[in-house]
DNA sequence: TCATCCATGTAAAAAGTTACATGATTTT
DNA sequence: AAAATCATGTAACTTTTTACATGGATGA
């Protein structure tokens, strides 16, 4: 899959610029695109160059001039054919916390404590922002009883407090030690 | 974080030939690196001209002859250098799946409603294979009271359960707006 | 005034993947 | 007899990241 696809979808929902599409694919928790400009401009091009896309420059007066991208009908189409067809791979959970917890033989029971505590205090931080962003999402309220969005949102949310409770669980099974150690 | 403390932190437990580095990296679930030959060999080969690692070449009858790798004593030192200081990040969360959920209005609410169970389907055999892991390790049973090892291992069962629960609450909200229709 | 945001794009560097190359052993 | 596993390494290609380049508006 190709961050060509992500554009085609965020296209299908309303028009954007380059920019826009840019933060998106940024601000994206689950998207595995970082959303740089090379990748975000070069994809655009070649849209258009395929004809999925089409895009108009609009000239302002006290703002730089912006160019917003539309979905063209076949570009509809190639993106629900790339929706039904491909098949729903599952998701890659890539957490260098893990890595460093995997070299923990280097450490006293202490420091793996302290530095499971540091990372509990991370995810949450992370946690919260997210369960922000779906409180006030809800708080609009407009989408009716099926609201994607918020599903989408929820996603996250149920992950990163997955998350807090394995460190919880895990805390209790490194003050376990701690214990059997004294 | 490169691929290099990950492997250090895999010497710290047991020596390893390449082929077997390669292999424990590209099975991990949670290391963000693929463990291709070009990757693997090539930090070895920068671990030892650093005096990271040393290895020794193992001729062996009716076998390939291999290197295995041991960690030296300036090795362990960067290793717990970096454990301790490396500031814990959170995880990221790569979900193709939900890039395709994104361009969900292209679809009928029947539509979506069998993606979702498709990816359902398939979450769910990745959960077994991770819980059939965890169930083998801890039948081992060698590690005592702490066992970090199954701790890794929950922490991927954990993420998969997360993501299951998430689709059973999924169907539901679409099931809701299916009736809606009718 | 200095930093950040908006807005577009390109060039160079780094990292990653795929394929190539070899060859014995084991499994299907 | 063919495919997979073990085992090492390199070359070519692709993708991604970082940095460069420009310039007005907004905010601290």
């Amino acid at each position: 899959m190709s961050v060509n696809y992500a554009i085609l979808g965020l296209l299908s929902e309303r028009e954007l610029s380059g920019y826009d599409l840019k933060k998106e694919i940024q601000e994206s928790p689950y998207m595995p695109w970082s959303g740089n400009n090379n990748q975000v401009y070069r994809a655009l091009l070649q849209l258009c160059e395929d004809h999925l896309l089409v895009n108009e420059t609009i000239h302002r007066e006290n703002a730089p001039t912006k160019k917003v991208y539309r979905i063209t009908e076949a570009g509809k189409k190639v993106l629900r054919e790339w929706v039904l067809h491909m098949s729903p791979g599952v998701p890659e959970y890539k957490k260098p916390f893990l890595v460093q917890l995997a070299s923990a033989s280097q450490l006293t029971t202490a420091e793996i404590e302290s530095l499971m505590m540091r990372y509990r205090q991370a995810v949450l931080a992370e946690l919260m922002t997210h369960e922000e962003r779906l409180r006030r999402h809800l708080l609009r309220g407009e989408e009716g009883v099926f609201d994607m969005d918020a599903l989408l949102l929820e996603n996250g949310v149920r992950s990163y407090q997955a998350e807090i409770e394995w460190t919880d669980r895990a805390l209790i099974a490194i003050k376990g030690r701690a214990e059997q150690e004294e």
